[in-house]
DNA sequence: TCGGGACATATGGTCAGACCATACTGTGGT
DNA sequence: ACCACAGTATGGTCTGACCATATGTCCCGA
């Protein structure tokens, strides 16, 4: 008879499984904390390092996050930071070519246009605050490393106008993954006018609520910052 | 002097440093095998253990698969199947209440739209099969369940047109994260012919070519779909 | 009473070694 | 040529020990 090859659950498979299981049932949430590594290796009768392998993988996933020593804060606490998993996830296929710089950037482009377009309502004060004060620090940077550096907070304060987190912790990998390829094209081309120039033009077509200008000029913006598959700017 | 609480490297952080740089030094790609837990063990200086913690965060962002056994596909092979971890992320993230199901829908709206309007190319014989084969199944599909896998299928098809392997992999999560909501939605809609509808629509406006339309075809499925926070379907 | 230092303790981080489960590989007999 | 079986490489798991880190605790002296 040929049975199905079923693979036997792991028991650190079973360990995260519990652990879900914990947190659905037990209403527990960001902040609260998961028992020791040794009373949950006994609580679940398994091995400490089977337990071990299931904290790395949720904290892989953004979703514990481990200190050493005692106290309120040591020990496994739940998290919530996906953006650092998300990076690491782009930043790894992209070295394995697993996924292009060109699908990275058009992500990113998709992404900002959605979020001036749904800009209405999460326009805040504080964010526009913010988008002058990276526009106020790009025009002061004296070095590509800082021009970027505002550049990121800019683009990042855009996606955060979609008023969802999956997008803006999604743009926060983007960003991440091109970052090093933005610093060598910034310092490659030596001026930043267009970019600058671009970037209030962005920054007046949100202010103002005119979605699709917003739209528009992201769309200028990005196609001039990648001209090619080969070398993405911010 | 107050110094920034500097946190060692982890053992395991630096076995996935060591990995990766090889992976970029030697032009690995998928399909290729890294050494064995031991040899590698040996080869970096730390326990097994710590070599089996940085297998267990790649093999969680999809970079690699272990088998047991001997042959050509034991030990650890480079995959590219983001897929899996950007669902597993979404899902934990979710029963954490660090995303809501607006914004997973609201990302889904995103992705087809995006993908439909950026269809021209892409739009392959083959994939066009796959949308009327995933529409025929739908019609005849005898339960919720049923209906809902096809329906899947239409919609990643859909989330193809891109050209976009980030997008699709992004979509195959989103699909995974809503896909019991979506069963239980259909189930308690009893009806599914708005829904055809719905779909036909979309796969015409696709073939034709007609973008602008197919966007809007989308948008209209997926209001009705999610008609409210609580009830998503597909 | 108050401060500070020494010790206790809880928690994660790492290692070594053993054993099991799995699945190919090679060998030898038929 | 085929097939059965032993060999072996590989991941999966457990145990126990020890280190590193950071807080709690207690006692002593000023």
């Amino acid at each position: 008879m040929g049975w199905e090859p079923v693979r036997r659950t792991r028991a650190f498979e079973d360990v995260i499984a519990q652990i879900e299981r914990r947190i659905a049932e037990d209403g527990l949430t960001v902040g609260d904390r998961l028992p020791g590594e040794r009373q949950l290796a006994e609580q679940l009768r398994v091995g400490r390092s089977s337990v071990r392998e299931a904290m790395r993988v949720l904290e892989t996933l953004g979703v514990v996050a481990s200190h050493a020593g005692r106290g309120p804060d040591a020990g496994a606490v739940l998290t919530a930071r996906p953006a650092g998993a998300l990076a690491d996830l782009l930043r790894l296929h992209v070295g394995l070519s697993s996924l292009s710089m060109r699908e990275v950037a058009e992500t990113r482009m998709m992404i900002e246009q959605w979020a001036v377009r749904h800009a209405a309502g999460h326009a805040t004060p504080d964010r526009l605050d913010r988008l002058r004060a990276a526009l106020a620090r790009m025009e002061r940077a004296g070095s590509a490393d800082e021009f970027v550096l505002h550049d990121a907070e800019f683009h990042l304060t855009i996606a955060e106008l979609s008023g969802n987190r999956l997008l803006t912790a999604t743009m926060h990998a983007l960003r991440a993954t091109v970052q090093r390829h933005a610093v060598e094209a910034v310092e490659r081309l030596g001026v930043t006018d267009p970019l600058m120039a671009d970037h209030r033009r962005i920054y007046e077509a949100v202010a103002s609520g005119d979605s699709e200008e917003a739209a528009a000029a992201i769309a200028d913006h990005l196609t001039r910052a990648y001209p090619d598959p080969q070398g993405p700017t911010g």
